[in-house]
DNA sequence: ATTAACTGATACTAACTTAGTATCAGAATT
DNA sequence: AATTCTGATACTAAGTTAGTATCAGTTAAT
């Protein structure tokens, strides 16, 4: 079972060298490059995280993206429900044989439960956070 | 994003069916019907559960499959392990760019603990309480 | 004014996964 | 011998994923 898919994992890592350089335009290219992500398909992800309005961007030379938000609101709960939708357990368990079978589906109470609970740990791991915790790590090393 | 594919929701529903008839055996045909789940699709799933010893059947005439374990003692986690794979977050965020780059990912921290909590949760969830809670809501019904 | 470095929008593709179907062989019951 | 079942396994259509490509338009520098 994988929970997050490629534009998720390439859009958070994006977000994050974004993050640490909050001065300036950053080019989809100079992305790419840091982090090893394919560069038209980040170019395709970027341009969802700027509809989204998590990064702004500024066309032309010179231009490039930047985050469009600060850093510990963007959680990446939100990131995954960009790229894969909403968390959910199994779109026909709520609908199908055993709930309309019996009203108080016990499936969909207990799935439920951990569905709030995923989003709501995604959501607390926030791009501010993993920034800070790399700067940490960073600055044990020495 | 999806949790639970079919497989594991057809699986779950068909062990639930067998958790309800302790027993004789049950054929494919009749859990098919009851639970609505294609026919053919479910003969795949249940032999599946039975490589893995979940289910034990009977061949031949009057044979069929019942439970092989307690149903207290099978989890949902471990439905999902079997046709879905082990809960994984990303296979990639552990080994490529910034772990390899930073010995102590910052993410893999954050994304092994939430798999962690996501494992322990679904295993929390067994057929046998769902049976109970089941149970529960009927007899409240009346 | 031209060129180079960018994003915006969108179309396309190969490989893989998912959900479901089908078939044939063999075992037990009647 | 017929029927009812599982065992094993091959097949398929549709959808998803990951990645590529292209063209248009914008900005900056020369």
């Amino acid at each position: 079972m994988k929970v997050l898919n490629k534009e998720t994992d390439y859009a958070v890592r994006a977000l994050i060298s974004l993050g640490l350089k909050p001065e300036g335009w950053v080019s989809a290219k100079a992305i790419s490059d840091e982090q090893g992500i394919p560069y038209q398909f980040l170019r395709r992800i970027l341009q969802e995280l700027i509809r989204q309005g998590l990064v702004l961007s500024k066309e032309g030379a010179g231009g490039g993206v930047r985050l469009g938000k600060n850093p510990v609101e963007i959680g990446v709960a939100e990131v995954i429900e960009i790229f894969q939708g909403k968390v959910q357990v199994s779109e026909c368990m709520f609908r199908k044989q055993l709930c309309s079978n019996r009203a108080n589906c016990v499936l969909r109470h207990e799935i439920m439960r951990i569905e709030q609970m995923v989003n709501q740990e995604f959501s607390k791991v926030t791009i501010g956070k993993l920034i800070a915790d790399l700067k940490a790590v960073e600055a044990m090393k020495g």
